[in-house]
DNA sequence: ATGCCTATGTGACCAAATCACAGAATCAAT
DNA sequence: ATTGATTCTGTGATTTGGTCACATAGGCAT
């Protein structure tokens, strides 16, 4: 899949990053490199604090945390393409946090060790701006998941989920993997979803939801 | 309270820009202003998107959210001296959030406008990691608290929450703040202090709560 | 006193989490 | 194809936490 081209083609993907100065540029794809991870590979985790910042090119890693009893929250995904800084090393550099990186598909990263980074950051406006817009992100998204698990009630929740995680009508995933998304514990989970088939809006199979009344669904989920 | 000495002096306050070429210091000083609010006023909310960026010098801001419904959850604080970037401008700058920072006592803040703050980091090693502390700081609380609420009991994070705040064995702050503090709804926590005053761990009054038995409270947090 | 506002107490009810299982579906290996 | 092992799902009982609708009580101003 990767070519030598891809290798140095990478940086024109960031629009944060594609105009910056050649000599910058240089020294940002020498001094990086391109790894890869497997599905679901852990991409960091507690306990390893890497002295490289990430920059996602292609996939998906999913940030969640997990509690002592097991139970996990998904926090938010990290996509490749557009705002994409994997802040391990910032955001991890402050004590113990709990949260760890999973690999959701195939990954492909840009690994820029520690002082480069902080060249770009002084060189660069767009870099600045670049990696500002990802860490709001990320915060704007925290507060996004306090708010659904403080404040909003479950059934909506969910009905909103499989909703946004469906494809062509179909959501592949077990109730357990549902739970972990929401913060909740898979009996509920399994519980909300039977009464929606009860309801008619979904019909259940193994590992999969099937909408049958998107309509209904909808209604809940917008109100 | 102020003086004159005090509007040139703040900047040697912050550890990391105490360091900066004098030149910097002078537009630092020069272009930003200090601005004061009483306790309880708003520093920032949602639909006021400001255009500085706030150092805090004294005094504390708290954050939190509010839901439609009325209930509040104290995201983290803001406090002066230390690392105590109030990233209103940079944090707020992303889509509609939902949080609001209150000063919960007298504040002292430096106002830095986008265009200096964008020097700065440009210029100074120093402040950038000054500002990245920052932002993980938040990002750790973020995780926290979402932890808690996600995970933890109440009766636990209540007696937490009254051996922490408390001052010399009591705690002034009503069952709402609580709440809010918390997370949680008025009523519960009415209950939980009203528990654990039958089993003789605290006393109320209005607005009060009066440590009796230290140790009780204790056991209970740290299980 | 008389209100008025804020803080707290309480019962009934609902929503969600936890615990402890049982039963199905799927897959690998024989 | 049968056997096990594993993973996924269903379900009742119980506990915890949140919501609603009030009642009561303390402080404060007039």
């Amino acid at each position: 899949m990767a070519t030598a081209a891809d290798e140095i083609a990478w940086i024109e993907q960031f629009k944060g990053l594609s105009q910056l100065a050649p000599d910058v540029k240089q020294t940002l794809t020498k001094r990086s490199r391109v790894t890869r991870f497997k599905q679901g590979d852990t991409v960091f985790a507690p306990g390893k604090t890497p002295d490289y910042l990430l920059l996602l090119l292609n996939g998906t890693v999913r940030v969640q945390q997990v509690s002592e009893s097991g139970r996990e929250v998904v926090l938010f995904r990290v996509r490749g393409g557009e705002s994409c800084v994997l802040t391990t090393a910032c955001l991890l550099a402050y004590e113990d946090y709990l949260a760890e990186g999973i690999a959701e598909t195939e990954v492909e990263a840009v690994a820029i060790p520690r002082g480069v980074f902080d060249d770009l950051m002084a060189d660069s406006d767009d870099f600045r701006r670049f990696v500002f817009h990802a860490y709001s992100r990320r915060i704007a998204e925290l507060f996004h998941v306090i708010e659904d698990i403080a404040f909003r009630r479950l059934d909506i929740r969910v009905a909103q989920k499989v909703l946004d995680q469906a494809e062509n009508g179909v959501l592949k995933a077990t109730h357990a993997q549902l739970a972990s998304e929401l913060g909740s514990a898979r009996e509920v989970i399994s519980r909300q979803l039977a009464e929606f088939q009860r309801r008619g809006w979904i019909s259940l199979g193994r590992g999969t939801v099937q909408i049958e009344d998107e309509a209904g669904l909808r209604a809940l989920a917008t109100s």
